[in-house]
DNA sequence: TTGTAGGCGTTATCAT
DNA sequence: ATGATAACGCCTACAA
């Protein structure tokens, strides 16, 4: 910088003031400076910017995992938003065990960071309190704490799930429905066997002792329950709590000699691009994962324009929709 | 840090020794400085630190596009290793015009990263110069510049789809080949198609007119291909570049009446988990996409750590990956 | 409109 | 083993 102010014959300031464009300068000399700036391929240091400005333009998105489809969008949403407002984005999951550590307890990162969207499977007491003392300013996806007042983007499990389950139980004429979730302490997963249980009770249906199972969200685990319970299934519906289970599922059944929809339907959640590869094309329940990821970011800057505004809650809705696997295609009309 | 030295009674210097652990610091007072961060929940200052250190910590990882399965894992894989070293990703594409921008050309965010990873589809004289005067250390994902010393890490595409060509007109004893690749202009692509005509030459097979197409990777415009061609393609094999394509045109053969592998043989390209989720189940040549992402992150680690060292190239190897729906299971064994 | 000087929070260099 | 002090590169009053 000193370079540049030298061969422009200015002083630091001005030059400061051109890479800013906060005060008014002469237009000579602006354009001296700004060849000057070219003509050394001058580029200010980050780190003493931020040392004064003291922002980054640095968010940090945590997610509980980074694999497949579902996290992949929340990526691309929240970093499509986050360069629309002249943000970057670090990413970190909390599977790899010393890797969120960097991002939530760390150290090193956290005063980087302008701020922090963060995913959590499970809402733990370290993780609220975390959270609590957080030094900079923080929005949960798609989960929520009570107490602490904070920016947050919900997904509204309970409707999408009830959508689909008065779709099955109404319009499919399912009988029996089996609920494949995932991790029993999953803030989605229990909202979405709420709706599954309330469902059932309205229509006076019963939920027998084996007609729910925690798994982990994946294609395998849920292949293998399939290839295990198949037999008894036969008749009714499976309701995975995502769109991979559901895939697994299906392949189980086909695997073990049964036809999907017709011996076995299968619903997923989601809706993934694996729903329209999948034969038959997965009824699913889609959520805007896109959205998600953008519209965190979204608040995450808002609340650092202004820290003290209002703690906001936006809540984004799930749209049932409906393709092959339910079973109920060509047998009754299309629901609306 | 004023705060804590005070607290401690020490002078500044005492508490970043403390905080560094670089020089021997006296059993006692290394524990009444450490109570005293404690007490204070005092933080260091990232920005103040990278000025004098004159490293973040953080890397960049710049990707043609976020969405889907191969991004994805690479991304995992470059995430797991950053954190392994110590150091934080930032995740970029350049699909979103003003998005790498702000990694490659951008002068805002370049001095804060120590080193940047860069996968390209395409290698345009703009990105070689913008690599060229990288005032930063950089390694090339999958692709290759002459000239330029750098590092790399390269997938053996022509080692991989010669694999594929070879396992379909030696041992599927297919006798028409379609090829469905990406832009032309991709490096994959390309590589692909040189190992695609090399196998149909040595065998004496003849390439069509229309047996070439480039599409974008996508499923959907290779299920549009697939329903306006498959009556054409019956009898044939498709070798599409990645599996989503593949998946979009066994969709599109099944949509149009055409068994697979019966009718038409289709396979695909990276061994994404859709490969397994589809049926008939892909076959397919697996690219270690999450090897590719880590390798790079480490190789530019090395840089980092060691600046002068030599220009280094890792060479990742494919495999071909032998399921349903190239036609020869049960049409004769195995191949080893 | 432009220049001068002080400070942001840390680490490094030198004394002690 | 510890402390004082000078950088690091930039921004921002304030003065000219």
């Amino acid at each position: 910088m000193a370079d540049v102010a030298r061969l422009a014959k200015v002083s630091l300031s001005t030059v400061s003031r051109v890479i800013n464009r906060r005060a008014v300068v002469n237009k000579a000399t602006l354009a001296r400076v700004e060849s000057a700036i070219q003509e050394l391929g001058y580029q200010p240091n980050a780190f003493a910017r931020g040392l004064m400005l003291r922002r980054s333009e640095i968010l940090g998105l945590v997610l509980p995992d980074l694999h497949g489809e579902f996290y992949s969008e929340i990526i691309r949403g929240a970093n499509s938003q986050a360069r629309e407002l002249g943000y970057s984005l670090i990413i970190s999951s909390t599977r790899d065990g010393n890797d969120s550590q960097s991002l939530l307890t760390g150290t090193r990162l956290r005063s980087l960071l302008d701020g922090v969207a963060i995913m959590v499977s499970e809402m733990t007491d370290r993780v609220q309190t975390l959270l609590a003392d957080s030094p900079i300013p923080y929005v949960l996806l798609d989960d929520d704490i009570e107490g602490t007042p904070h920016d947050s983007v919900v997904i509204d499990q309970h409707q999408g799930a009830m959508a689909m389950m008065r779709h099955l139980v109404v319009h499919c004429d399912v009988r029996r429905v089996i609920f494949v979730g995932g991790l029993a302490t999953n803030f989605d997963t229990s909202a979405r066997l709420e709706a599954y249980r309330q469902v059932l009770r309205e229509k006076g249906m019963t939920v027998g002792p084996d007609d729910i199972h925690f798994l982990n969200y994946e294609y395998d685990t849920a292949f293998d329950l399939g290839l295990q319970r198949a037999r008894d299934w036969a008749g009714a519906c499976v309701f995975a709590a995502n769109d991979e289970m559901a895939a697994g599922i299906i392949a189980a059944a086909l695997a073990s000699g049964l036809a999907v929809p017709q011996d076995l339907a299968v619903v997923g959640f989601d809706d993934t691009r694996i729903s329209r590869m999948v034969r038959p094309a997965l009824t699913t329940v889609r959520v805007p994962m896109f959205d998600l990821g953008a519209k965190a970011v979204g608040l995450l800057c808002q609340r650092i324009a202004e820290p003290a505004r209002q703690p906001t809650q936006i809540c984004l809705h799930p749209e049932l929709v409906v393709r092959e696997s339910c079973g109920c295609k060509g047998r009754a009309p299309e629901p609306t």
